[in-house]
DNA sequence: AAGAGACTAGACAGACCTGTCTGGTATCGT
DNA sequence: ACGATACCAGACAGGTCTGTCTAGTCTCTT
């Protein structure tokens, strides 16, 4: 069996394992609190390696938020999948949002965080949460261009604000109730942009 | 003339002093990024001033957000005061929150952002944040009573996240819109919570 | 078998952090 | 005039942070 079969049971490299604990850690407890150390001992990996993979913390902050970015890209994607009308899936990503709002780990938005804590103004966490915000601001475009709005990126804008307040919610009031709040005030923003075309 | 006098020019006192400089530090750059040296330097204060004031750093930072809470407290009622109906009172928290994300320090808000930053579940953070969080919501809750909605609870929650969307917009996307934008959907939602009475 | 590349363990440097302590100064009420 | 109070300046201790470096191990490939 090849070693790069992906059914082999192998072990992970050491750039994967820093990038798990990372992702764990920062998301957990901030980018700040967290420092080098607790990354590499949860890691299992030594201080050497982490600097000849990322060269510095600020890379491997970028390369955590790089890769949160990535997986909720896939998560958002996969789960709109199931919903077979671009109206449902325009709301689906609410639905989305209810269930990663509801799982006990939930802390906010990785992105928002972290910029919170970050202090460079055109730095990493600044580059990728930015990226990130536009991806889906022209997610919520395209949604609602499939949808048959008059002004999709009106629409988006309205949604992004939905979006981001139910993320708060569930953050700081420690109940998923905002996202479906959110979806229902969503529903009734889409009825009206669909009606008066 | 009194030493009490208000129009008086005293020198501010260490304490006062502190608390400007820490407001300024803390709500532009971040409480952990920010020392207690920088903080004493700026405020032009003994280090042993702001531990017998204080008592350490986390106490310090209770009181920044303690201010923050009641200077917003004080802006937001001074703000609606303007208004002679309650419709636009309610509308007019969104009025505010345009004219404070058009500031240009608005880094958003100091309650997320330190919240953030923080590791301490029930800490100072915590306890402030939730303070004022509440108070939020109970103010939407009486202005959406005053305006005559059925269901005045049920309104707010969603204003909460529609104020919250616009805050994390006024900070992410560097421009004031979404709270002029949040404020349109208020609008429709008042609308319609007075109409389906 | 042998060498290259990836990795581990941990000491170390230099900076920065919070919090304490000493000693000196200025201003107030009495 | 004098004592109390509030305050300033800065040294210091003990800890933690990022990042570098040395030295040794393990695992592939040829």
């Amino acid at each position: 069996m090849s070693p790069a079969s992906p059914t082999a049971a192998r072990k992970p490299s050491a750039r994967e394992r820093l990038l798990a604990a990372a992702d764990e850690l920062f998301y957990a407890e901030g980018v700040h609190t967290v420092g080098i150390d607790r990354v590499i001992e949860r890691a299992g990996v030594a201080k050497a390696s982490l600097y000849s993979s990322f060269g510095s913390k600020e890379e491997l902050v970028r390369a955590y938020l790089e890769n949160r970015h990535e997986l909720r890209r896939k998560r958002l994607l996969a789960g709109l999948e199931r919903f077979d009308n671009p109206r449902d899936r325009l709301l689906g990503v609410f639905d989305v949002l209810a269930e990663v709002t509801g799982t006990p780990g939930f802390r906010g938005c990785a992105f928002y965080n972290a910029s919170a804590e970050s202090v460079a103004e055109g730095g990493a966490v600044d580059q990728v949460s930015t990226a990130n915000r536009a991806w889906t601001r022209g997610l919520f475009t395209e949604l609602a261009r499939d949808a048959g709005v008059a002004d999709p990126a009106a629409l988006a804008d309205q949604l992004v604000i939905l979006y981001d307040g139910a993320s708060v919610g569930g953050r700081m009031d420690k109940q998923a109730g905002a996202a479906v709040l959110a979806r229902s005030i969503a529903e009734h923003l889409l009825d009206a942009a669909t009606a008066t075309a």
